[in-house]
RNA sequence: GGGAGCUUAGCUCAGCUGGUUCAGAGCAUCUGCCUUACAAGCAGAGGGUCGGGGGUUCGAACCCCUCAGCUCCCACCA
């Protein structure tokens, strides 16, 4: 006797091990066959699976098996990304567990600890993968720091350079002090900070007595100053203009300069610049001239250049700063204030604003093809109003700065003299060669490679490219045969947050590369956040553990519930209750299953509801099939998985089954139980890119066991015709059968006594063919037809047609009066509104006829309906 | 400050071209059932002025204006 309840744990990983012997996961280009391609977005390989994973592997695993069924040479590669900042984090993290500092390690030393890391643990999030059933290809797995791929990494940098793209330049990047890293604007997270403002007096010289006050929330690098700043228009300073201030504390002199990018009314209307350590400082000193002092060390102390406070850290600094000026009478007030302060992604460090000799992209011409591309929809971003923000971004693009100051990553392939001349070359040979080439006076140079790495998104933007063919990115090669028939991939799955991180930069450089779109469509799933609407996080510990789940719960129940409630572009609100329908779903199905199975075979005739039955069924099923190849065309996956929902529980378990259900120990006749399997079958087959597992154990239970007939390799049903006329007397019927349900659970009727049913006199079919259908499930002993009103009984209305069931005594009067008057007044008050549209002669002559048509049928309805329930009080 | 989006049942959300698939689904709640496939279930029920106000239209959840609240992205006035 099989269980009643379905256990997922022994069948999923024997389907899932059947399915990686026989290949079935692998593809090879097939001239014959239609490529149908996704790669996946590359998790970090220190990763461990998250929520987020599985919702965006789970849809990806869902079009590729659903193209795979549909006939097409479907191909998901796998592959991890070497993130760079995550990583050498955490391999960081790691040594100094071990009492190891990596400011004591060779580079090569720490990047053999990093190489053992990666062996170690680079591989789980791909194996967790596999127990989600993520049918990815995994001969074709491949790892951004692969040989051949860190390859690619550098033809390209060296291809861009010597296309003029690259370029070095000294710019104001974000320095990340405790990851002691330049970063770009994207990896920054500002935030609102309460912090105070200081007022602070700097002397006029040469003007004994005479000060002026600026306003600043960083008293610690007024020792960087290069000038004071007022606006031009400025009545209050104009005195001021050509002399110079002096810097407190240290007594370093500095010009007064004007410039209408100082708002009056904001703090003192006076702005000290700070070149060295704030952006529009900056420009302001570029612009004016200024002198650029940096007081700063890499790791956000005070240097020399600051004279007092040396090897303070800056916020340490702050407050010793602020305490001293006030002491010798130069701070005037103090007020609280709030303002946007930049932190780390990573490290959530305060970023400080700092120049640097860094390696930039220029974007300004590579991003036009990958602009115009998706505005005109070559690319589809699904939602569309993600069109927006990516134009919004692309069109502000700013030089994507590539260095970081790291080890673990592509390393810029640039190398210096003593001087500081470099040059940019593949291998430290070939440095030799083309700067004796460009240096001939120089006999004997040492060159030293850059130390830095390039940033890790870009390696990972060559991705869809660079999968298949490592070599293109050289010289004029044409692409080898895998390229050329999967690339373009299709459809692209990510998290929107990645969008211009990583989407946008692959379509840059699949068109700097390919001349052509790296995939059609972008699929941005929303986050996954838990019940207080919070972004699933480790540090907030409210992100479970998917393989527990998939433990506890079956992965089936896992993608399934992960997709219940996820429609493209919005978050995804997690609750446990959702596996549990998944689970409740592969539950029911098993049972539906067990029903079958369970029925023994016998010749004999077709009872007529068996046949209603299958016709309906069958004609529903079509349709059925017709609106999920709709779904799927405009990526409404979680509606689709509604439908096949529906399709399944209700329409085939809750009308199917009991429609054609033998009486307890009977036989089933041959007709129906073959028609049903092959029913089952094709729910099976639209059901399996959900729930893989689940659907291949019951697709060999059901079928004759053959070698290698795999329901993952099964046709995709091509829906037939559907009968509209059957499916609209089967929802009659089925009305009629809730409304029987309904009398017998209100006046307290066990469902196995039978009742008489008696139908008022219609001339419209409501039903025909489907009696049997209600007898059955209505448990209804006799049908009669009766023209005039049937006294003791309680009615019903289905579409215009009354129905009655006699109740011999059971009868309340003042109930069903009570009942009738409700239903009259409601029904009056629609017919008024019908009346009120018809009788509008604009309506008439304005509304197309077809709605005009329904409302005429509307207001016939429901003159039929008030006819009837007034008789029927008369009755009463 | 610039941009985008959201507000529909207690909760999470559908509602696609303005009109019978138009006010829906799932969960939750309530009622009755251990009815030999399934209590992880079955049969039912209640629940909404579609954020407020105005407009366009014969007709608005849907289009326009406006107000309020929320979210995200970009920028960062010291």
């Amino acid at each position: 006797m099989l269980s009643t309840k379905y256990d997922p744990s022994e069948v999923e990983d024997k389907w899932y091990q059947y399915w990686m012997d026989n290949g079935m996961f692998h593809s090879e280009p097939n001239p014959d066959k239609e490529p149908y391609c996704i790669v996946i977005p590359p998790p970090n390989v220190t990763g461990v699976l998250h929520m987020g994973h599985m919702l965006n592997n789970t849809i990806q695993d869902i079009l590729i098996r659903r193209a795979r069924m549909l006939g097409k040479e479907a191909c998901w590669v796998p592959g991890t990304d070497h993130a760079s900042i995550a990583t050498e984090a955490k391999v960081v993290a790691m040594l100094r567990e071990r009492g190891i500092k990596k400011s004591d390690l060779s580079r090569e030393e720490f990047l053999k600890y990093a190489w053992e890391w990666r062996e170690k643990y680079g591989g789980i999030i791909l194996e967790q993968l596999k127990k989600l059933g993520a049918s990815c290809d995994w001969e074709r797995t491949t790892f951004t720091m692969d040989p051949a791929y860190y390859d690619a990494v550098i033809d390209v940098f060296i291809d861009l350079y010597n296309k003029g793209n690259i370029y070095r330049g000294l710019r104001m990047v974000n320095w990340d002090p405790a990851g002691k890293t330049a970063l770009s604007d994207d990896e920054v997270v500002h935030r609102e900070v309460q912090s105070k403002l200081y007022y602070i007096n700097y002397a006029i010289e040469g003007a004994d007595g005479q000060y002026l006050t600026i306003a600043t929330v960083r008293p610690e690098t007024i020792m960087a100053d290069a000038a004071i700043c007022v606006n031009p228009n400025d009545e209050r300073y104009k005195h001021l203009k050509g002399k110079r201030a002096i810097i407190p504390l240290i007594n370093r002199s500095i010009p007064i300069i004007e410039d209408d990018y100082v708002t009056m009314d904001f703090g003192t209307g006076c702005l000290k610049v700070t070149p060295a350590h704030d952006m529009n400082d900056n420009e302001l000193g570029r612009k004016h001239n200024l002198d650029v002092i940096d007081i700063l060390n890499e790791d956000g102390t005070l240097n020399e250049k600051a004279q007092i406070f040396i090897g303070e850290d800056r916020f340490i600094a702050r407050k010793k700063i602020a305490k001293e000026l006030e002491q010798k009478g130069y701070l005037g007030k103090t007020e609280d204030y709030k303002s946007s302060v930049g932190f780390s992604e990573r490290t959530d460090a305060v970023i400080e604003p700092r120049l640097s000799l860094q390696w930039f992209l220029s974007m300004k011409e590579i991003t036009k093809p990958a602009l115009r591309h998706v505005m005109n929809d070559d690319i589809q971003l699904i939602p569309a109003k993600f069109k927006n923000t990516y134009n919004h971004w692309m069109s502000n693009v700013r030089d994507w700065c590539i260095s970081r100051q790291l080890w673990w990553g592509h390393r810029i392939p640039a190398w210096y003299d003593e001087n500081g001349v470099y040059v940019v070359a593949k291998t430290e040979e070939e440095a030799y060669r083309i700067y004796q080439s460009k240096n001939p006076a120089k006999k004997k140079p040492t060159l030293t490679q850059d130390s830095d790495v390039m940033d890790t998104w870009f390696s990972s933007w060559l991705w869809p490219m660079a999968v298949f063919d490592t070599t293109i990115f050289r010289d004029g090669n044409k692409g080898n045969a895998d390229l050329n028939y999967y690339y373009p991939t299709n459809d692209l799955v990510t998290a929107p947050e990645i969008l211009f991180f990583w989407v946008a930069r692959m379509i840059i450089a699949g068109y700097e590369y390919r001349g052509e779109k790296p995939f059609s469509n972008v699929y941005l799933t929303g986050i996954v956040r838990d019940k207080q609407g919070r972004k699933m996080s480790k540090s907030l510990g409210n992100s479970p553990d998917p393989l527990h789940l998939i433990a506890t719960f079956g992965a089936d129940a896992v993608r399934t519930g992960m997709l219940f409630s996820s429609p493209a572009g919005n978050d995804l609100p997690y609750d446990e209750k959702l596996i549990e329908q998944g689970r409740n779903f592969a539950n029911k199905i098993w049972n539906a299953f067990r029903l079958v199975k369970g029925w023994t075979v016998a010749g004999g005739d077709v009872p007529r509801e068996n046949k209603v039955a299958m016709d309906w069924f069958e004609s529903k099923f079509n349709k059925s099939v017709a609106e999920l190849d709709d779904h799927f065309n405009k990526f409404r996956i979680s509606d689709a998985l509604h439908l096949v929902y529906k399709l399944i529980w209700d329409d085939f378990c809750s009308w199917y089954l009991e429609m054609i259900k033998p009486e307890f120990g009977m036989p089933i006749d041959q007709v129906t139980y073959a028609k049903t399997i092959e029913f089952f079958e094709n729910w099976l087959r639209v059901l399996h890119p959900f729930m893989p597992f689940i659907t291949e154990e019951l697709w060999h239970e059901l079928k004759e066991k053959e070698e290698g007939n795999c329901i993952i390799k099964a046709d995709w049903p091509t829906a037939g015709t559907t009968n509209e006329t059957i499916l609209t007397e089967a929802s009659n019927a089925f009305d009629i059968v809730t409304e029987i349900r309904n009398t017998r659970n209100a006046k307290g009727i066990s469902p196995k006594q039978a009742l008489k049913l008696i139908v008022g006199k219609t001339d419209q079919p409501l039903i025909d063919s489907f009696w049997p259908v209600v007898l059955k499930l209505g448990n209804v002993s006799d049908v009669s037809v009766q023209a005039e009103k049937v006294a003791g009984a309680t009615a019903f209305m289905v579409k215009s047609v009354e129905f009655f069931i006699p109740m011999e005594g059971r009868i309340d009067t003042a109930k069903e009066r009570e009942g009738i008057l409700k239903d009259l007044e409601y029904q009056r008050g629609f017919m008024a509104s019908v009346d009120k549209k018809l009788s509008n002669e604009k309506f008439v002559a304005s509304a197309p006829p077809h709605v005009i048509e329904t409302e005429r049928r509307k207001k016939a309805d429901a003159e039929t309906k008030i006819k009837a329930l007034e008789e029927s009080l008369l009755r009463l």
